[in-house]
DNA sequence: ACTAGCCCCTGGGAGC
DNA sequence: TGCTCCCAGGGGCTAG
């Protein structure tokens, strides 16, 4: 479940190592006809393309949009990788015996970058450095949510795009804000107070003030314990963040809440497809 | 135009 | 011990 915090914490690790490497080579088990793959390593055709074009390249940065991390390389090009469920890439510590281990890029230092991912979910792709913004992969993403001009009027004015949504289905609907996922946004709603099946109508001001500054400070909070690791994620030298050691209410069914003088118990339901762990006395 | 729901995939845990 | 069933959920896609 990599989402905003744990696709960071992997860039801040990858921009120390990555620029200035040359790609020697890319391989790859991945093997699939699925359509909606077609655009990825993980079909023959597209990788035998993809490893013409990148082999030789120079990586210059590794940047993020959304949940993808995009690494660029000289000729105007991006490679983008979204790690969806349980993917993680790995910077010299691919060792043999792992079998989750899909890609591998072989770089000019002497070391390897490795693409990790049980359930196969993720993607790899490459994409023209200008029509980056407009390709599918980025285009209709809502904005940053740690930029600063992201403020609170922008902040109310997206999620109003959804009036009738719960505040937790439109919290993770990627073309209202980008990067907030299940764990962050039970997290945001327990801090925040409020209900994750409350319609985005029905907000008050002072909920919408709540819910955008809980909203920064657990982001970032996320980011300085180096994500979160209750699944598979794991930073690019194979360890494990802590964000999952301070969980509030996702995955906490049935305890007791935590918030000084509540004394509720965590529930469990599913909105909008998702499992929403939230504790139903203070949270309204 | 919108949304609900299925699907991709496989490990891990629960229940028997 | 080992089998089966269920759950995890980002996001593409489709049916309604």
């Amino acid at each position: 479940m990599p989402e905003l915090p744990e696709v960071q914490t992997t860039v801040n690790g990858l921009r120390r190592v990555l620029p200035g490497q040359k790609i020697l080579n890319v391989w790859t088990d991945l093997n699939t006809k699925d359509k909606r793959k077609r655009d990825t390593v993980a079909n023959p055709k597209y990788f035998s393309g993809f490893r013409k074009k990148i082999i030789g390249k120079k990586i210059i940065s590794v940047t993020r949009r959304a949940k993808n991390i995009l690494i660029n390389i000289s000729g105007e090009q991006i490679i983008l990788v979204h790690m969806k469920m349980t993917g993680h890439l790995l910077y010299d510590h691919c060792d043999h015996g792992n079998r989750f281990i899909h890609v591998i890029f072989t770089l000019s230092g002497g070391k390897r970058l490795a693409f990790c991912d049980a359930r196969k979910f993720g993607k790899i792709t490459l994409i023209n450095a200008g029509e980056l913004d407009t390709s599918k992969h980025l285009r209709g993403l809502g904005p940053e949510p740690l930029e600063k001009s992201f403020d609170l009027h922008k902040f109310i004015q997206v999620l109003r795009r959804r009036p009738g949504a719960p505040v937790k289905t439109a919290l993770i609907d990627q073309s209202i804000i980008a990067g907030i996922g299940n764990i962050y946004s039970d997290e945001i709603l327990w801090a925040a107070g409020v209900h994750p099946q409350r319609k985005i109508k029905t907000l008050k001001p002072t909920q919408y003030e709540k819910m955008f500054l809980v909203m920064k400070t657990i982001l970032k909070k996320g980011i300085s314990f180096g994500g979160d690791s209750v699944s598979d994620y794991r930073n690019p030298a194979g360890r494990r963040g802590h964000f999952q050691l301070h969980h509030r209410a996702y995955q906490r069914t049935g305890k007791i809440c935590s918030r000084r003088g509540c004394g509720g118990v965590i529930m469990r339901i599913m909105v909008g497809g998702r499992s929403t762990h939230f504790c139903p006395r203070h949270q309204k």
